[in-house]
RNA sequence: GCCCUUGUAGCUCAGUUGGCAGAGCAUAUCCAUGGUAAGGAUAAGGUCAACGGUUCGAUUCCGUUCGAGGGCUCCA
């Protein structure tokens, strides 16, 4: 009878408890839950515990998990818990927010734990040989930075020894496609503490990504009837305050900078300067829906300890776009929205994408109408359903200004990033007074939602860096073509190549260094370019060129027409293969 | 911000139980080089993160500061 693995993982944090205390006696104990890959335990320890010391835990969990010892629950009250944990203040803690008639115990092997269970049992249903201690790491003692910080002891943990090795190679792999180490390696984008955290560097070839995303993106948008704005980067305090960052995201905001008389902030976010430029103008209900689009550079604080290569920043650039539209449209536009997410995600390579959809937070913090809120929920739904995708519901999850769908896609190695992100405002058109004049001659309050299909592009690169492990298709390479000459004598043909690549539009360029043949192909091997054009006697001779596929594959012989033939159809139908 | 770990050449990393600092890659120069993943030689390159302490002597030990990596309620 195998129990599932979450009960093992859970049951093996307990053991795990048990050993700890062996190990480190008078240590107390916090919690210690079941998560994604294993489970982790807090303790407040008598001696501090490090990584060295991971192999003498382990062995003294293998001991208990031999001992075979049953877990035995129990149920108590709370007075009889309170006495049982006097001496752990966690616990204890923990008892007091439980209701009396709730509380059970689990014993194995003489350790006692304050636990709902379930669990396995018996300690020999965890296999000795499919756990592993993973880090030792400090969090706050129910995540409070007021409170005491304890020491986390996390470890993987699954059903089988398969399944943890299985897990330990995924790691590996996300390692080696950790968009920090592909960035330096690939020489794509930089970062520097001393000019500032958090603030991206975009390299030559990250240039040469950047500016084959943004022009597809900006032909989509006018493509899909959006237009694209510019707005400033500075707004006056005036600005913040009528849309309310300045009272709901301010922590989120860098301080203000005085010019003449006046505070300026940089922007967290460029809604309200798409909203000036729809009130310089009276709007009739004719003119909606207005789909405005913006590659808006924007600043946002995030804490130090939280900055992440280019997955978390303090700068980046929204690929955003407001959508002002009326009641009567918003299904459509919402619709309309979703096939264009799902239609960029597929373009790029994705195809799992689910949908998350969140609703009114509890309390009476969220604005707008509830009427407001079913019309717009409702629009969410329908548009995910019409286009078939896997949905799960966040009740309570969206922002006090409006519900929200999240589309998050899974990459080559089955880990899930949120890209896009589609977001009601009930707040701003109230704040900024929005309006439009309705065929019946009366002023009214227009819809507004927020979107990101990339979300930023700094993150973006990131994913798909991670995603692709820097191979990107050919329309996305900072390089389509190195020309390999065999020996120098052949540098002018090669030179030649690379000219009548240059023409037709291809990113190329000739190899001419001084390094042999083979390192010149290694070199561009490593650096992901998709294509290596060999070129000596032969080929000089024929006005052909060897191609290498990336990867290594040969094709057949063929004529420099023929090969930009080819490489102009993969970039004109954005192909993912080569 | 806080906890743990960590900081040696542009990059990846050795090393010194305290006695003038090492390798590979990359760079520069020279030689060699005709067929699909590294040809060879030489040179240059470091205030061993910074500051302070202990010591005859500190890159090494101790302290502080700064940076980096992993964490910081997937609820007993």
């Amino acid at each position: 009878m195998s129990a599932n693995v979450e009960t093992i993982r859970h049951s093996a944090s307990h053991v795990m408890a048990e050993a700890v205390l062996r190990l480190r006696p008078g240590s107390k104990v916090a919690i210690g839950p079941a998560i994604d890959d294993g489970f982790y335990y807090d303790f407040q320890l008598s001696e501090p515990i490090r990584e060295e010391d991971f192999p003498a835990i382990e062995k003294e969990m293998r001991k208990i998990i031999a001992s075979g010892a049953k877990f035995e629950r129990r149920e108590v009250s709370k007075d009889e818990a309170k006495q049982l944990f006097a001496a752990e203040p966690f616990k204890l803690e923990l008892i007091e927010g439980l209701e009396e008639g709730t509380i059970s115990l689990y014993e194995q092997d003489g350790f006692v734990d304050l636990c709902r269970g379930p669990h396995v049992e018996s300690t020999r249903e965890i296999r000795p040989d499919s756990f592993k201690l993973r880090s030792v790491a400090g969090a706050y003692w129910r995540g409070d930075e007021k409170r005491p910080m304890l020491t986390r002891l996390y470890a993987y943990c699954f059903a089988s020894k398969a399944e943890l090795e299985a897990h330990l190679k995924l790691l590996e792999e996300a390692e080696k496609r950790d968009n920090r180490r592909l960035g330096k390696e690939l020489d794509l984008f930089s970062t520097h503490e001393e000019a500032g955290a958090g603030l991206v560097y975009w390299h030559p070839k990250g240039g040469r990504f950047r500016v084959a995303l943004e022009n597809w993106w900006r032909d989509e948008h006018y493509a899909n009837g959006y237009e694209i704005l510019f707005t400033p980067h500075i707004g006056k305090s005036w600005l913040w305050e009528t849309s309310g960052h300045l009272g709901f995201y301010k922590e989120g905001m860098y301080s203000s900078m005085k010019i003449d008389e006046d505070d300026y902030y940089i922007k967290p976010m460029n809604c309200p300067f798409h909203i000036m430029i729809y009130n310089s103008n009276a709007h009739s209900y004719r003119d909606l829906p207005l789909r405005w689009a913006e590659l808006g550079t924007v600043y946002r604080y995030e804490r130090s300890g939280t900055l992440h290569g280019l997955m978390r920043v303090r700068g980046f650039t929204q690929d955003d776009a407001h959508i002002i539209c009326t009641p009567a449209q918003i299904g459509d536009e919402i619709a309309e929205v979703l096939r264009f997410s799902l239609h960029m995600h597929r373009t790029l390579g994705f195809k799992d994408i689910k949908a998350y959809l969140a609703t009114r937070p509890a309390g009476d913090g969220a604005v707008g109408a509830p009427e407001m809120w079913d019309t717009a929920l409702e629009s969410l739904r329908k548009a995910v359903e019409k286009e078939g995708l896997a949905y799960e519901m966040d009740e309570g999850g969206g922002a006090f200004y409006g519900p929200k769908i999240d589309i998050k896609v899974k990459d080559a190695i089955g880990r899930e990033w949120q890209l896009t992100t589609i977001q009601f405002d009930f707040n701003e058109p109230e704040r900024f007074d929005m309006t439009y004049v309705d065929s019946d001659g009366q002023k009214k309050r227009p819809y507004m939602v927020h979107r990101a299909l990339l979300g930023s592009i700094e993150r973006f690169f990131g994913v798909y860096l991670e995603h692709t492990a820097g191979a990107f298709p050919l329309w996305l390479s900072p390089e389509h073509a190195v020309v390999v000459p065999v020996a120098p004598t052949f540098d002018e043909y090669a030179k030649a190549v690379e000219g009548r690549l240059r023409a037709a539009g291809l990113r190329a360029k000739a190899d001419l260094s001084d390094s042999r043949m083979n390192a010149k192909i290694r070199d561009a091997q490593n650096q992901k370019v998709p294509y290596v054009l060999v070129v000596g006697g032969r080929e000089a001779e024929e006005g052909t060129v060897a191609v290498r596929v990336r990867g290594g594959e040969q094709l057949p012989p063929m004529k420099v027409e023929a090969f930009v033939e080819r490489a102009k159809a993969k970039l004109a139908e954005k192909a993912l293969d080569l």
